[in-house]
DNA sequence: CGGGGAATTGATTGAAATCAAGATAGGTGG
DNA sequence: CCACCTATCTTGATTTCAATCAATTCCCCG
């Protein structure tokens, strides 16, 4: 499937599951008003489609130009039913997917923009480490206006954002051209930056606990 | 188990899944700066710990106090496995997760406090009125700081904006001193201020397709 | 070489956060 | 029963960060 093109759309019917063999997906919704949020992206070895009701819940179209695997949604069921070995993969990447909206909640409900970055950056560069060897360059396959989209910026504050970055000398890009290849000069600085750093020595069975209200 | 205490905290080994029998639970997660997300309420007939990981993915706190029905996570497990009629209950209940947690990045990514606070006292309305007749009236469990903290917003800002929709008459707050009981005068103002009307003039095939990058 | 989409940069505005008082209600004990 | 105390909520003044509006600049490609 070529680069821009739909998979399917948010309440379509949802007829297949698809895993992606190459390439990169987006997911997104679209708002009243126009606008699109990107929910997540996915890459190889993702399974997009997991629609558990009968409709899918957001709408996929290909970043990259893709390569996938289409199962009816019919024999995807019953392989995962009867399968003693298949349905613990399948809850363990619904797992993530959950782990991952919460992340993604949390990045929007209280981080700044360069932390939205940082953070993007750093699990962009976790994935493509996990797939191929710890790097310290990453390739962003989508524009400027997916990453807006999926951090819930402008396309002209993730460029600023992106500028100081280099300002302070956390990433650098590679080559002229391509805006698209970055390499992380300070990968602790980044992640201190991200804001989600694990300060650990906090006991938090002790400082969480608050007293509350009897209704 | 009284309001204010935990049940569980985020990482703690996930060694049981309770379902909710009266009252209401937030879920949440602390971040680096101590600031707390709160990534969903919980209420009567809802799962909650089902970390599909070993570890649960957010703490867990009563709003108000609760009774809870507590399931060792084997015997859940077992059971789910085992009982086909079981298996789709809790594949229903996973999807409905996933999709609330999808509006909630909508919500968070592009909707102003307005927006938010509608969106959220309609949501509040429909689950009421689902568990006990339609009804113009809801009961907020929870207090203001807990509303900000699900919004993404600060206390002042949730204050502020009740205040205004009582100005523009879409809601008014019954009694003097409950705050937290709530009469929705205009429901369908309301819910042209959440946001999220669907416009379903357009079609969404011909609108959404756009042309892409090809890497 | 020149056209065009994407990205960057700059100037200004605006919505919500922050800082700072008060108001209100519920609880406690004299 | 009332006065005080503390939580929670509301309201007001100011600041701030990102959105918006507005040009360029940068490349890719014909």
């Amino acid at each position: 499937m070529t680069a821009g093109k739909a998979l399917f759309f948010e309440s379509d019917d949802a007829v297949d599951v698809f895993e992606i063999l190459e390439g990169t997906l987006r997911i997104f919704r679209i708002i009243a008003d126009g606008r699109r949020v990107i929910t997540g992206f996915l890459y190889p070895n993702d399974i997009v489609g997991i629609s558990l009701g009968g409709r899918y819940l957001y709408s996929a179209e290909a970043v990259t130009s893709v390569t996938l695997r289409r199962l009816s949604r019919r024999r995807f069921d019953a392989a995962v039913t009867e399968s003693d070995h298949l349905r613990p993969q399948l809850f363990a990447l619904v797992s993530d997917e959950m782990a991952a909206a919460q992340d993604q909640m949390v990045l929007l409900s209280s981080k700044n923009a360069e932390e939205r970055l940082c953070s993007f950056l750093l699990a962009t560069l976790r994935r493509q480490a996990a797939s191929s060897g710890n790097r310290t360059t990453l390739e962003l396959p989508m524009g400027r206006q997916d990453i807006a989209d999926y951090l819930g910026l402008t396309i002209e504050t993730v460029s600023r954002t992106m500028t100081k970055l280099i300002g302070k000398g956390a990433i650098q890009i590679d080559g002229v051209a391509a805006r698209n290849a970055i390499t992380i000069c300070r990968p602790v600085l980044l992640a201190q930056m991200a804001g989600d750093e694990d300060d650990r020595s906090r006991e938090p069975r002790l400082t969480i606990v608050r007293g509350g209200r009897s209704h």
